[in-house]
RNA sequence: GGCCACGUGGCGGAGUGGUUACGCGACGGUCUGCAAAACCGUUUACUCCGGUUCAAUUCCGGACGUGGCCUCCA
């Protein structure tokens, strides 16, 4: 099966031919690590990682290289870092050390509970500053890059096709320039390399003085240093398109020869919130950790594979607007797939088309559709059971506790008389919400006797009573054939 | 202001030059003492205006709308 990717530098979808298929090789932008990542941080990371699964199962596990990095240098982290020394009374660089080694387990955290592999590698930033150091070397000699007054400024005049990746002109982009132009810079466009540091400020020897890397040249070194001057595949949010990826292809391709950096890049869209765009002032920003711990958005606790499926119910390209009915219709569907593959055990056996509409350049939607097709077909078809599983599995989705009890959705199955081998865990469940509600196992036993015994005689009158009395606790009855069952409200 | 995307039924959201996707919801039915759940069925769409075509939601142009980037907020 032939993989098919939407490749920005051409607008085209096109065929997928690795440069070397023994060693898949694919690079993501990663977080900049100051503070928790929210929740459009969440959206590459995901998505990228349905096709790095893809690629595995494609090329096989030990023929894919995921390179996603850690920005660890960064004057938001600085900005940070110097509060915090000042707060704490300790040093600059012991707080930036805090700062980034707390929030960067953070972020692995989150992205675990999103059902995300780990990376091959996930180089950071400060591991990298000799590296940083030589290609700007490189690029001086080359003449694609030029010293002043402590900086080291990329030329980009020197590189007649900067812009190709966004399709801009150095003209329009001129033209249309809002920002005030340092005085040192030779063309406004031309964007820092290197920059001097303070005593205050975190920074690293080099042949212009102490100071820090700029932000692009962090990804050129480590996606260079790990995968080689030219690689498959390098993904990233729309946003990043320009200047980042722009300005990262001019430092690659300027310090090795013009050689291509990628074949193949990957942008995935925008992500809104309610309407609106996510922003601290709007009150509406909203981080991966108090969706999954908090219950700030929605007025509850999302579990993280409803996170992941209301992620890619849409095509990675296409804007998101992020609402609560979105992770609500994400939730249900969610429930019934877990009850319907419950209690298996995956294997590597796939449904029929699965990869065939995720290699069409990653229609997680078609796949969403053959989940779905599964699952009602789950009931009389074992099989589909099984794949139905395989696949979740496949996708990053596994079933979590928090999904059965919080949704309620294995009571109604083993009241309907399943046959479901782990009523243990219903049970668990059971005792866990009667216990939130404040009543006893006993008390909702006698009550259903009761009222039975009140169906028998026909007095519906005390029936429906009783019907009510648990309803208003809470507790919602259910008559079938084999007599009476309870599921909590949802 | 410049550049770039996108605009599908109540909502989410694929796809296609001609055969009303699909999911959720809503409505109807079966079942039930009545319900609930489950199952079966029905229901509505392609922003607007031109053009190309035998035929356009699908191609081209324009308008309007939404969003992104140009400002190291993904």
């Amino acid at each position: 099966m032939t993989i098919r990717l939407h490749n920005t530098l051409t607008r085209q979808k096109e065929d997928f031919t690795p440069l070397d298929a023994s060693k898949v090789r694919m690079y993501v932008c990663g977080p900049t690590v100051y503070d928790y990542a929210h929740i459009g941080n969440a959206r590459p990371v995901i998505v990228f990682d349905v096709l790095y699964r893809l690629l595995r199962h494609t090329y096989g596990e030990d023929h894919v290289t995921y390179v996603r990095n850690i920005t660890d240098i960064d004057d938001k982290i600085n900005a940070r870092a110097a509060e915090v020394a000042a707060a704490k009374n300790i040093s600059v660089e012991e707080a930036r050390v805090e700062i980034t080694t707390r929030t960067t387990q953070q972020y692995f955290d989150d992205v675990t509970a999103l059902g995300c592999l780990m990376p091959t590698h996930n180089p950071r930033a400060t591991d990298y500053v000799s590296g940083m150091v030589a290609m700007i070397a490189t690029l001086i000699e080359a003449g694609h890059a030029y010293e002043a007054e402590g900086h080291v400024l990329y030329d980009v005049s020197s590189k007649p096709d900067y812009g190709k990746l966004s399709r801009r002109s150095l003209d329009e982009m001129m033209a249309g320039a809002r920002v005030e132009v340092a005085p040192y810079k030779k063309n406004p466009m031309d964007f820092v390399l290197w920059k001097p540091s303070d005593d205050l400020t975190p920074g690293w020897q080099s042949p212009w003085g102490r100071g820090r890397p700029g932000w692009h040249i962090e990804c050129s070194v480590m996606g260079g240093a790990l995968l080689g001057d030219s690689f498959d595949i390098h993904g990233g949010g729309v946003d990043l398109m320009f200047p980042h990826h722009e300005n990262e292809i001019a430092q690659s391709e300027g310090a090795h020869h013009d050689h291509p950096l990628a074949q193949i890049w990957m942008h995935n869209g925008f992500l809104q919130v309610e309407g609106e765009k996510m922003s601290k002032s709007l009150g509406n920003f909203i981080t991966i950790d108090e969706l999954l711990r908090s219950e700030k958005f929605g007025e509850r606790q999302w579990p993280g594979s409803v996170l992941r499926l209301a992620m890619l119910m849409t095509n990675y390209a296409q804007p998101i607007d992020w609402t609560v009915d979105r992770l609500s219709e994400a939730y249900s569907k969610i429930a019934s797939w877990f009850v319907s593959s419950f209690g298996l055990t995956p294997s590597t056996e796939l449904p029929v088309g699965l990869i065939d509409v995720l290699s069409n350049d990653l229609n997680t939607h078609e796949a969403i559709k053959i989940l779905d097709a599964l699952c009602d077909g789950a009931a009389r078809d074992p099989e589909g059971k099984q794949l139905l599983c395989n696949a979740l599995y496949f996708l990053g989705i596994s079933p979590e506790y928090e999904v059965f009890k919080k949704f309620r959705i294995l009571l109604r199955e083993a009241g309907s008389g399943s046959e479901l081998s782990e009523l243990e865990l219903v049970a668990k469940i059971q005792d866990e919400l009667l216990l939130e509600l404040g009543v006893g196992r006993q008390w909702v036993d006698e009550k259903i006797f009761t009222r039975a015994a009140a169906r028998k005689a026909k007095d519906f009158k005390e029936s429906d009573r009783i019907r009510d009395e648990l309803l208003a606790k809470g507790i919602v009855l259910k008559d079938g054939p084999t007599g009476t069952t309870w599921e909590v409200k949802r």
